[in-house]
DNA sequence: CCCCAACGAGTGTTATAAAC
DNA sequence: GTTTATAACACTCGTTGGGG
């Protein structure tokens, strides 16, 4: 058939319209097929170098920024039955990140920077938070945000293309892990403030997975996505042993000791941390293995109190996320797959699919290359009109089994057919197909 | 331990063809 | 004119697993 028209709601509005609206509806119908390309279409740098087939000049996104949130735990609530759980509340402790900047080759350069709680109680504190212009009674969170927006001033300047024609978001992705499940929480209150504002969570709410929040000055973005997401469901410990370097490890820490009542005390102490400390209810209250413990007192010598060790600790487990991304970015980058578009390893494989019918010759490296389709071509028309297609025709018969069927739905889903199309409306749609089949048809 | 998003089985809705 | 069958989704809700 040329075309299926498709009225969407039973409760048409079609005589109410034609009273008072000055548009003239018309249905459109199409006698060539509409191609899918959303990975193309989806990324402007992708749709606008391949409209000026510049598609040699594609770079994918290595720069980006991984952080981390760290909490101290207060018990709200003590086993006191069987009955009777324990209740935690958690409380910012630090928030850390790792900054890529990429190099024109495949090098790349890292800045980490740690915040804690107790720079709100450094006498330069209130200083630090004029020189960003912000309010103060600021977090050290807002402190943080307000660093990365510069530091993603200065990825985006690495990453943009030279001619400055060819589209390129101003937006630099921000990486957790898991933390669309919990970190995004921790940040949620200081994503909105003077300075900057956060936009409306992407997706339905069975799938927000990305919040954007854009600077009110500079109009810099930062995407804060998941990157569980494109590795799939694992902890960030077998991440970085599947995707990224052997020589990295993820350290200890004793979350449950500390609480919003001694955090000060416990994390200025010099001595390394007794080994039961590290006991956790949430593992069942077993603690880190003998070897573990080891090799904690050994990393422990290099830092001067247990706040320093928290730092390293909580950078390093930013760090460690940044090999496993290059990693992944790099062998999608064959496919010209940019990773960071995405906000998922699901949304990466649908594009690939869709590449590989652009591009057959990048997925068959090892075969013979004669026996596959070929590449798309610009210049090529590929529409494919077939003259042997029976055109639509809206028959009275048609019409009214329509109406018919629309007033049983309304009926059954117990709504008002009061304004629904009717049977008398037949003229009408059929002229309406009508007038729209000559426009098509010139 | 609790929280929350993803997942998947089950169920509901809509459009249409064809039989009655 | 009415009923039945079917495909393609959309929605619901309990389970699962990682986060701290």
């Amino acid at each position: 058939p040329i075309g299926t028209p498709i009225v969407q709601s039973s409760q048409s509005n079609a005589s109410h319209n034609r009273a008072i609206s000055n548009h003239e509806p018309s249905i459109r119908l199409h006698d060539v097929p509409m191609p899918i390309c959303p990975a193309i279409l989806n990324h402007p740098t992708v749709e606008y170098l391949m409209a000026y087939d510049l598609m040699d000049q594609f770079k994918v996104q290595r720069g980006f920024i991984t952080y981390d949130f760290e909490t101290l735990s207060d018990q709200v609530m003590k086993n006191i039955t069987d009955q009777t759980t324990v209740l935690s509340q958690l409380h910012k402790l630090s928030i850390a990140s790792t900054e890529v900047y990429p190099n024109n080759n495949k090098s790349y350069e890292l800045v980490k920077r740690c915040y804690t709680l107790f720079d709100e109680l450094s006498d330069s504190y209130q200083e630090q938070l004029e020189n960003y212009q912000l309010p103060p009674n600021s977090s050290f969170v807002h402190l943080w945000l307000a660093q990365t927006f510069e530091s993603a001033e200065e990825i985006y300047q690495c990453m943009k293309y030279y001619d400055e024609n060819i589209p390129f978001d101003r937006c630099v992705k921000v990486l957790g892990w898991n933390s669309s499940r919990f970190d995004i929480a921790l940040l949620w209150d200081a994503l909105d403030c003077e300075l900057w504002t956060m936009g409306v969570p992407i997706g339905s709410l069975n799938n927000t997975k990305s919040i954007t929040v854009t600077h009110k000055k500079s109009h810099m973005k930062l995407q804060f996505i998941d990157a569980e997401n494109l590795f799939g469901p694992m902890t960030l410990k077998a991440c970085v042993k599947d995707y990224g370097d052997k020589t990295e490890h993820k350290d200890v820490f004793p979350y449950e000791l500390i609480n919003s009542k001694n955090w000060n005390e416990v994390l200025m102490k010099t001595e390394p941390f007794e080994y039961e400390d590290f006991k956790s209810q949430l593992k069942g209250g077993y603690s880190i293995t003998k070897d573990e413990y080891d090799q904690y007192l050994i990393d422990f010598k290099r830092f001067t109190n247990r706040l320093d060790y928290l730092k390293y600790y909580n950078i390093n487990d930013t760090e460690i996320m940044v090999k496993p991304l290059m990693n992944l970015i790099d062998t999608f980058e064959q496919f010209n797959i940019d990773v960071l578009h995405y906000i998922s390893i699901a949304s990466c494989a649908y594009a690939t699919k869709h590449y590989s019918t652009y591009y057959p010759s990048k997925f068959n490296l090892e075969s013979d290359e004669q026996s596959y389709y070929e590449d798309f071509d610009i210049n090529t028309d590929y529409s494919n009109p077939n003259p042997n297609a029976k055109p639509f025709e809206l028959t009275v018969r048609y019409w009214k089994s329509k109406c018919y069927h629309y007033k049983q739905q309304d009926y059954n889903a117990g709504r008002e057919t009061e304004k629904n199309v009717t049977t008398d409306d037949y003229d009408y749609y059929k002229q309406l197909f009508e007038t729209s089949f000559r426009q098509i048809r010139q």
